[in-house]
DNA sequence: GACTGCATTTTGTGATCACATTTTCATCGA
DNA sequence: TCGATGAAAATGTGATCACAAAATGCAGTC
């Protein structure tokens, strides 16, 4: 024991005695995935390994691998030239997007009605509460996980191994553009379909839960449609 | 020049020029790819770091971003332990991924008969009649990739960047499953729909199309399912 | 003979170093 | 004043070391 080279565990990451997980790669990929939901990673913006790490109080090992495995699921995108930054949007993304959000989304919704009744519409109200008061605060940032939170309530209970993962991928790409149009056209015209989805969860109506899920992605991306008529590189932070 | 402390570069994987892309990351996460499609790494077989490093003749770091990369899509699986092992299958995540297919496929092959043509159907045949071979030859893992070829050679016609990688995602998790059932009720009795899609290729017809994807698809997992009526994990290599 | 105990090996994780490439920026010249 | 050029900084990639935890193998005991 020289005491001397002994370059291991940051051990001061902020959660010394760590209460949920261990690794430092787990930790920094729900960070990154937290800022993408929230939007505090927009898109084009560029993310650098050790540049993270520092943020995160880590070595740009775990980074290294978190990120790769973003990246993986088109959540971020390592350029030709290596560096890494979030993806940007384009009009035929984004309605493929919208495409694959009908297919997976309603169907996950459809299964989950029968494993979800009264008390967790209860739950969900108590979201989409705070979710309309987010709405009234402006508070973009906070209305993305509160929404993400309703929607994957909901998506979980469908106890999928396989839709819910393909589902957390789309939600990744689309969510820091979803970011930047509230920023522009701001919060206040936001339409969803919120109450029919807490009473169909309540009566345990499977088709009307499966609608109102549709509903609601048709109309918030229609809003993001609206958003991107230009190729305008403008907000690249 | 010290010409004592320079570890870099393998350089002599078994192809020094390096043809397409670079990134030893990208080389081995392929070679990954490859063996899980294939059907070579069968459900349950370990993988290691310093193992893969040693056959692929790389360090275990590109190995480790690659492993990370293939798990964050659950093509592999990390253990609460922290081992890296193919996932195994079970009925409920079989019929999942059934669903998923049946729910993406058929979408993204009407998309590509569109931009597909007689010139492709063509190809298409050639390729079918090599799988028709590869079956009457028992070859399984030619036949799975020649499978994968046909399919996505369907599917990358419909220029998608947000389906295909959805789907590339699903049969990375269902293909070593797939092999382990050939292996057991061998390939003689495998049943394709190839004829009617390469059809519906030539006339461009995408309804037909995408009912000749969607059968094919029930057909091969209804195979399947007959190869799980027990929970066995016999098959673990 | 089967089971428990410990020593050895294996394995994933984190950190640091070295290097090639790219980007950035300040300086110089027309 | 603007563009080119060069040095300096930044960045991703690969390799190696150190370490803790787990798995493995081997003995010794009941």
């Amino acid at each position: 024991m020289a005491g001397q080279s002994r370059p291991q565990q940051a051990k001061d990451l902020q959660d010394p005695p760590a209460p949920g997980r261990h690794s430092l790669r787990d930790t920094v990929e729900e960070a990154l995935r937290e800022a993408l939901l929230t939007g505090r990673f927009v898109p084009g913006r560029a993310v650098t390994l050790r540049g993270l790490a520092q943020e995160l109080k880590v070595s740009p090992m775990p980074v290294r691998e978190a990120v790769r495995a973003m990246a993986a699921g088109h959540a971020l995108e390592i350029r030709a030239n290596g560096r890494i930054q979030v993806p940007t949007m384009t009009p035929p993304r984004l309605a493929e997007i919208v495409k694959a959000r009908l297919l997976l989304e309603p169907e996950l919704a459809q299964a989950a009605a029968a494993r979800l009744g009264p008390r967790d519409a209860a739950r969900l109200a108590a979201i989409d509460d705070r979710i309309d008061a987010s709405l009234d605060g402006g508070d973009a940032e906070t209305y993305m996980r509160l929404n993400h939170s309703f929607h994957f309530m909901i998506y979980r209970a469908a106890g999928s191994q396989v839709l819910l993962p393909l589902v957390e991928s789309l939600w990744l790409q689309f969510a820091p553009f979803m970011r930047t149009v509230y920023g522009r056209v701001g919060t206040f015209a936001l339409v969803d379909h919120h109450k029919e989805a807490i009473e169909a969860v309540r009566t345990r109506d499977a088709a009307a839960l499966r609608e109102a899920v549709a509903a609601d992605i048709r109309c918030g991306m229609d809003l993001l449609d609206t958003g991107l008529p230009d190729a305008g590189p403008s907000v690249a932070e």
